[in-house]
DNA sequence: ACGAACGGTAAGCTACGACTAACGTAATTG
DNA sequence: CAATTACGTTAGTCGTAGCTTACCGTTCGT
């Protein structure tokens, strides 16, 4: 059995190839061929990216004839949008003294 | 000069190790040791990640004596929230003839 | 002022991830 | 029924991110 960890969404974005394929497939569904133009790599890279994102629930895809569609999944996209949310909403919450410390380094 | 690329905050919430950093603080405020010995890596180790995380916007540091706070910067993560969002709004909107294809693969 | 605590930096090693090239498969076209 | 198009997968190379160890500057305590 080979120990296999399924991609997490995080780790999904975490390439920046793979964030230039999401923002394609936010414009429109694509197919493989059709990103591999528009990116500066070879179409079994954009092909091994789509299967992380695929495993990450972040985007769908469809049989058209002997074509595959990949779309945005925007179920995958809330998923990590409301884990920042969290993130954010605690950080606040531990933010109120922040008043008393005004010697924060921004930079 | 050096080809120097500042962090950008996908890339710094790509690796697990700062995901767990960035948990830890969204708690409470903590100093580098409070973080190292949370975690199962070395001191010097959180300093590196911590460094990544300050370049990407999402923590600040404040000098506390001869300790220094780290904490998570709400701004930082509201920006990464507010891209995740135009994705969603995108998504959704070229997501509206998918009643048309029911041979979606979700799998 | 000396020693300890705290933390950032440099050097070096290792492992993993991203890419290409080559091959195999399914579907369309003539 | 070839030939072509469109993808996925495998094998293999290469760069780099992440880790530890060692070292150095700063700040606090006694």
């Amino acid at each position: 059995m080979e120990t296999y960890r399924p991609a997490d969404g995080w780790d999904a974005l975490g390439d920046p190839t793979r964030r230039a394929i999401v923002e394609c497939l936010a414009e429109r569904p694509r197919a493989v061929g059709e990103l591999a133009e528009a990116l500066p790599i070879s179409r079994p890279a954009v092909s091994q990216h789509l299967k992380v994102l695929k495993e990450a629930g972040l985007v769908t895809d469809r049989a058209a004839g002997a074509r595959r569609i990949y779309r945005l999944n925007p179920a995958g996209v809330a998923a990590l949008r409301d884990q920042l949310d969290t993130y954010w909403a605690r950080a606040l919450d531990a933010f109120q003294d922040v008043a008393g410390h005004p010697d924060e380094e921004k930079s």
